[in-house]
Parts: structure tokens; sequence; C-alpha cells
DNA sequence: CCTTGACCCTGTAGCGACTACAGGGTCTAT
DNA sequence: ATAGACCCTGTAGTCGCTACAGGGTCAAGG
């Protein structure tokens, strides 16, 4: 395994669904490490550089932080470690979800009837007007 | 009504639960006209700032941005125009928070899978780690 | 050999909606 | 007179990119 096929930044971004200026962001801020240069100063990416990234765009996906990604990746280099952490990692972000569902479902609900109450008359008597606020027009 | 009892930026954060920042942010964006002056160079308030502000406040904890409500404040400006045009905002605005939900949701269910399948043993046979990816660490 | 065009490089600025200073000035109460 | 709460401007930072500008490199075709 890993014949060392190389991959320049062009065809990693295309292997993983990534934009080149993102990979490039990635490096700058040591999510991947810098890879080694060609003649012509080209990054040029191998396997090891592919499933980093992989898993940093999955772990996007999935909606953790870059923050919580570096983390998630060197709890993963030490495989004989407990998973604990990474467990817990996941459960609170789990939890950052259900928060962000519960508070745009009550804003769901809020928004839902103050819709159901335009009368589609003039802006006068309108009642999303009405409902967020005097609105003295300064 | 509207006896100008004046309020500094301070009363004005304290009054609509911003921070004096925030109010300064406004103005410069354009959304909050700038106010008078008093002798010593602070802002003063009146009646119809505090309006506007609320306003801006309310919609922003519906989740409306800055730039919606720019719109939203010159349509209710204008009270014999037909308030359709607030209602199309609206409309849009419950659909992007219905797109989000869902997505949310989706994201949920992948997360709570996978947490489900942690064994709490080691890093090497995490089943979160496995999912995000072949990982061969850097 | 030369040119075209696709690719790559660095560095910087922009997005949204603030937040957090630094380094000053003003006002009020004691 | 002075302490301390408030206010001012201006700038930089947050997060996760995205979008340039102004160049260099490389492979293919003429």
């Amino acid at each position: 395994m890993s014949l060392e096929n190389l991959l320049n930044i062009g065809a990693l971004a295309r292997a993983t669904g990534t934009k080149v200026e993102t990979i490039r962001w990635y490096e700058r801020v040591g999510l991947l490490p810098a890879p080694a240069r060609s003649a012509g100063n080209y990054r040029t990416y191998g396997e090891a550089h592919l499933g980093r990234l992989s898993f940093i765009r999955r772990a996007r996906d999935l909606g953790f932080s870059l923050d919580q990604i570096r983390t998630l990746l060197d709890l993963a280099e030490d495989r004989e470690r407990s998973c604990d952490a990474v467990d817990v990692i996941a459960s609170e972000h789990l939890e950052d979800v259900d928060r962000k569902i519960a508070d745009l479902q009550a804003l769901r609900r809020e928004l839902d009837s103050l819709i159901g109450q335009c009368r589609h008359g003039k802006v006068a008597e309108c009642r999303i007007i009405e409902a967020l606020g005097p609105s003295t027009g300064a």
C-alpha cells in the first residue's frame, strides 16, 4: 500500500470535493501538514494527506468545528488510548446540535404564526410589522 | 407622546438588551440613524431610536439578517404600501429556517448513530474515528 | 522554439454580525 | 480634587472559508 501516487493540489481537491483555496487554508491553520514541494514549487500530496483531508471533510460535514477536528485528529493518532475523549467531543457536539434544532423550532413557530396573521393589506395594519415593534420610523 | 426623555447609549443599551458596541455598530452600518450629540460629544437618543432599535432586536431574535431588517424598516416606513413584500421576506426566511432545521436533523441522526456505536474501547477500534475516514495520521 | 491556456504560487481583503480591546475624554459624587 | 463610571474613536479579532490580484510553471499544439 501507498505506492506514493502523488497528487498536486488540484487533484487532491477533486479527490475530496474540496476547493483548492480551502486546502491551502487548512494548511495555514495547521490542520493539514505542509506537503513536499515539486521542482516548480508545487505542493505534492500523498496517501496520508488524502486520508487526513477526507477525515476533515467528513467531520466538517457533520458540523464539527476546526478546533474539534484538530483535537479528534490528535486523539486518532494515539491508537492505544481510550476513545472516551472522542465520545465526549461527539456527544457535546450532539448536544449543541440539539440545542440549535430546538432554538430553530421555537423560532419557526413564532415566525409561522406571524406570517399566518398577515391579511395582505397595507403596511399600516400589517401584523408582521406590528409584532416587530412600535417602529416609529426613526 | 414623545416628551423627549433622552437616553445616552448605555441607557438605550439597558432598555433594549443590546450591547453598547452593537448599537454603535448598527449606526456604522446604517441601520440606526446617527443621533444628536451632547456638549461632551455623547450620543443622545429619543423615543424614535428606542422604537427602531427594539424592532431591530426583535427581528434579529427571529433570525432575520441585517439586510432583511433594513428592507423591512424601509417597507415599514411607507404605511400605505401593500404589505405583500413584508410577507415575502418573512416567508422566505421561514423557508430558510425550515431548511436549516431539516439539515440539522439529518446531521443529528448521523451523529447519534455514530455515538451509539462507541464501545468505549481504544481509539484503534473506535467506530467514531473509523467512520470519519482512513485517517492515516498524516 | 513559441505560444496558449490550464494550472499553481503568495499575499491580502472580504463576508456576517458582532466583540474586544487600547488609549483617550467626560461626568458625577464625595 | 479625585475616583470611578461612563463615553468617544479606531482597529483587530472571531469562524470558516472565498475571492481576488499579480505573478510563476507546465504540457500540448503549431
